[in-house]
DNA sequence: CTGGGGAGGGGGCCC
DNA sequence: TGGGCCCCCTCCCCA
């Protein structure tokens, strides 16, 4: 007959001794601070301590000391809770330090463990995911049900986690069983590089991207390729996240259908897919629209009409000079290089400009080319194409800064990555 | 140094 | 789906 209880009732009771200091021979000494544990703990538990308690076998009449400077004594308070209670706090801020501590203590359970761990937490949009649908937040919040293993506890919400009996008591600071919150979540993910659905809250590339980020209800998967994220908005209401992100989510009913495309590269998620595949050009810095007049180069055609109009048209009724409204009788169209604008017939008198009639209509055709010569129409060159689709294939790539050359004598037409 | 205006650029959305 | 318009923001230049 066995007893199942045995084994945790025993493994509590020397985790106990441990806290009590009672028959501990061993003491581990970590960046100044000492632990105490049991020889034979350490020695089942550790390929490490295995090795370095066999070579001291024959002195088992004396305290065993060991010193470690390779990781934090609150990385240790982990992994020395893990040996005793058969449980590993582990977050997203402490999971490499962890990992890197059990490599050198060889205990593989624990690497596998963290390993798991990070795997899960760069999946986390698919684990949330898979939370929206089978949790409510009423469970999750007062059940605390946990997704499989008590080590993936720290993507519980606050109060729930199962870990927090370890917190408190042992005086070993900062690693505790304390779950995530959403806000620690941002901070921690932040630190491990781990994508949190919270991320967007500490990821702002420009105010205008924050702007579009604040408004609409995301979870950032840089690492993603573009995709439909029709779940995006799926989430159930009172789902925990970080404040001002849940707008978008809780404008649409839920029985809509609601397609969501999400950037690549950034957290911006846009309803139609040609709105995104004109959002990913500032970040690849493809710049298709080059105008004809100036040879400066747009990532829009209403960019470059609009472009076209003020610079080369001077279709601004308006007097640059004294911005008074102007129309072909009071005013003229003055050209100063590849720039035009205009100026009303008494400012034209007072700088002396003789300006000539110029004949817009007949150069319309340098901004807007015949419409059946569309793939043409901007003249780019093989090779030019090729960069693009160059950039589009590096767009993975870490972040450029955009150097493109807008000058008017074109001589850098590449046009590098601007991921941002 | 600062404020105003022009131009560029990005997002939303209609057609 | 692309074109285009509107709105807003940022940057830069200039007075």
């Amino acid at each position: 007959m066995e007893i199942s209880s045995h084994q945790s009732h025993l493994l509590q009771q020397l985790n106990e001794q441990r806290r009590q200091d009672v028959f501990c021979d061993c003491s581990i000494l970590v960046e100044g601070k000492v632990f105490k544990a049991h020889r034979n703990v350490l020695f089942a538990s550790s390929g490490y301590f295995k090795m370095l308690l066999s070579q001291n076998s024959k002195e088992t009449s004396q305290p065993t000391t060991a010193t470690f400077q390779a990781f934090s004594p609150d990385t240790f308070t982990v992994i020395l809770d893990f040996v005793y209670s058969g449980k590993l706090s582990l977050t997203g801020q402490n999971v490499i330090e962890v990992m890197s501590a059990a490599s050198f203590l060889q205990m593989t359970d624990v690497i596998s463990v963290c390993k798991t761990f990070i795997k899960s937490s760069l999946d986390i949009s698919e684990k949330e995911k898979d939370r929206y649908f089978s949790l409510s937040d009423k469970d999750v919040n007062s059940n605390g049900i946990e997704r499989s293993s008590f080590y993936s506890s720290g993507w519980q919400e606050e109060g729930s986690s199962p870990h927090s009996h370890l917190s408190s008591d042992q005086g070993t600071g900062i690693i505790s069983g304390k779950s995530w919150s959403k806000k620690d979540s941002i901070k921690k993910s932040k630190h491990l590089r781990l994508s949190q659905p919270s991320e967007v809250a500490h990821y702002k590339p420009s105010k205008r991207e924050a702007r579009a980020s604040d408004s609409s209800s995301h979870i950032s998967q840089s690492e993603e390729q573009a995709q439909i994220d029709a779940d995006m908005d799926s989430t159930p209401v009172g789902y925990p996240y970080g404040p001002g992100s849940d707008v978008t989510s809780r404008s649409f009913p839920d029985d809509l259908p609601r397609m969501r495309f999400k950037c690549p590269y950034c957290t911006h998620v846009v309803k139609r897919k040609a709105d995104l595949k004109r959002h990913l050009r500032c970040h690849t810095g493809e710049r298709p629209y080059p105008c004809q007049a100036c040879g400066k180069r747009f990532s829009r055609l209403d960019h470059l009409s609009s472009h076209f109009r003020t610079i080369h048209q001077a279709c601004k009724l308006i007097c640059r000079k004294c911005k008074r409204h102007v129309t072909d009788l009071t005013g003229q169209v003055v050209q100063e290089g590849t720039r035009r604008y205009r100026l009303c017939n008494e400012c034209l008198a007072e700088v002396g400009i003789d300006s000539l009639p110029i004949d817009l209509e007949a150069e319309q055709h340098l901004m807007s080319p015949s419409d059946g010569d569309k793939d043409s129409r901007w003249h780019l060159s093989e090779d030019e194409n090729r960069s693009y689709v160059e950039i589009v294939e590096d767009g993975s790539a870490d972040l450029v800064i955009q150097q493109v050359d807008d000058s008017e004598e074109e001589d850098e037409k590449e046009i590098k990555p601007n991921i941002r």
